[in-house]
DNA sequence: TCTGGGGTCCTAGGACCC
DNA sequence: TCTGGGGTCCTAGGACCC
């Protein structure tokens, strides 16, 4: 038996929580470079789009009185471990599955309380502890947990808990859910199947398995399965080890200075390899794009991207920085208005031991481990030292992402702790 | 002027091997 | 002139998720 728990409108909840007069105010978050809506507060959601771009909503914003807020990232860390650390104290295991969602195997626990019961205490404890406020799908499998959880945030009555056990009941609600609110049904899935006549989740449910695997793919059949009760996807409780690690962002301005791009290379590049060092991983191959903006019409979309190998597998940030920089130097055209770069890093191992060849001579450096820990170190422990490739931090770099209405980190920054005033 | 970022999994097709 | 079949591995791209 599955539980999942989602918070409701995560970043507008983590945005009020120490602004107690936002609160049933309307609400939104952006993406970062505040580009786009993220997040939006329950009042807001008619008449403001998910993804809408901001500078097109300016006007609606006025009008409307709404606060907006950029996204702001250490916070809703913060509180999505204490989400995640509440419910895993109710419930045997917890698979954490997004920053605002988990997935809880409650298997057996109907003995202590009915299904709803446990459904409105997690709730509950989450809101007493953790001040968020969540919904709760209870069902067979993931697949049906997350079609109650939708259920439970769709319709108010429901007290934002679903017991989705029977099975009279999975049919019923399966009935008048259009197949593209199902898990694992995106846009184009959704416009196959209703070519098929597949309209609601309960046509989907009853394609038969044969064929969803035939005329679309495993995926789907494994979907179908798990709308019928079977269930075919585990709780996984320990997360899986990366396969690559992504580190890009989008300029606040664009750049066509070379030196400027190779600075947020750098950056980047720094960034992506404290991840690797936080995954206990060495990896091989670094990939680096620069791109062009795809919306602007005055020159046509550029997109260059190449992957190069490293000699050693490394996690040192000379070796990434290096490798990125000499992609950057191929890919560099002038005259271009850059507005977007980033940075992957794949082929992960757990050591940086390899067979040497006659040709080789070992790693280029000696004591990069002790190095990068002592880096590593500095930087946890709120010192802040950096490479100098990404410029000096007081000089105009236009290529920082844009963040107008960040809040303060009231929860992991020492400066920005709440005052009380008696 | 201004349009996010970070992931995973699957599939098809090509290269290559015997 | 006739030109197989089975397998693996890799890559690019698509689709999905939040």
């Amino acid at each position: 038996m599955f539980a999942l728990v989602d918070v409701n409108s995560m970043y507008c909840a983590c945005e009020s929580v120490f602004r107690p007069d936002l609160k049933g105010k309307p609400i939104i978050c952006l993406s970062n470079n505040d580009g786009c809506v993220i997040a939006r507060s329950a009042s807001v959601k008619p008449y403001i789009k998910m993804g809408a771009p901001y500078f097109e909503i300016q006007h609606i914003i006025k009008e409307k009185q709404v606060t907006v807020f950029s996204s702001n990232y250490p916070l809703y860390a913060d509180f999505s471990n204490r989400f995640m650390a509440v419910v895993a104290n109710l419930v045997p295991q917890i698979e954490v599955y997004s920053i605002d969602e988990c997935f809880a195997d409650i298997t057996g626990m109907d003995a202590l309380s009915s299904w709803s019961e446990l459904g409105h205490q997690l709730k509950n404890d989450v809101l007493q502890c953790a001040h968020l406020p969540v919904g709760v799908g209870i069902s067979s499998t993931k697949t049906l947990a997350k079609l109650a959880n939708h259920a439970a945030k769709t319709w108010k009555k429901t007290g934002g808990v679903v017991d989705l056990s029977s099975p009279s009941r999975q049919k019923k609600l399966m009935a008048i859910l259009p197949v593209s609110d199902v898990w694992g049904i995106g846009r184009k899935l959704a416009k196959r199947l209703n070519q098929s006549g597949i309209e609601t989740a309960l046509d989907l449910s009853r394609l038969p398995t044969s064929q969803a695997r035939k005329l679309y793919s495993v995926v789907l059949e494994r979907t179908v399965r798990e709308l019928n009760g079977e269930s075919c996807l585990q709780l996984e409780e320990i997360a899986s080890a990366k396969q690559q690690i992504i580190c890009s962002r989008s300029y606040g301005h664009k750049v066509m200075d070379y030196e400027l791009v190779r600075q947020s290379v750098c950056a980047f590049a720094e960034r992506a390899a404290v991840k690797l060092r936080e995954e206990k991983q060495y990896c091989r191959m670094v990939t680096l794009w620069i791109e062009s903006s795809y919306f602007t019409t005055q020159q046509p979309y550029h997109h260059g991207h190449e992957t190069q190998a490293l000699v050693y597998p490394s996690q040192d940030t000379r070796d990434i920085i290096q490798a990125a920089v000499s992609i950057l130097e191929r890919l560099w055209q002038p005259n271009m208005k850059y507005s977007k770069s980033g940075i992957m890093l794949s082929e992960f191992s757990p050591s940086g031991q390899i067979q040497l060849n006659l040709f080789e001579s070992g790693p280029r450096f000696r004591h990069s481990g002790e190095l990068m820990q002592t880096i590593d170190h500095i930087n946890r422990n709120k010192g802040s030292i950096w490479f100098a490739g990404q410029g000096i931090q007081s000089q105009a770099m236009p290529w920082k992402m844009k963040q107008q209405f960040l809040s303060p980190r009231w929860t992991t920054k020492f400066t920005d702790i709440p005052l009380v005033r008696c």
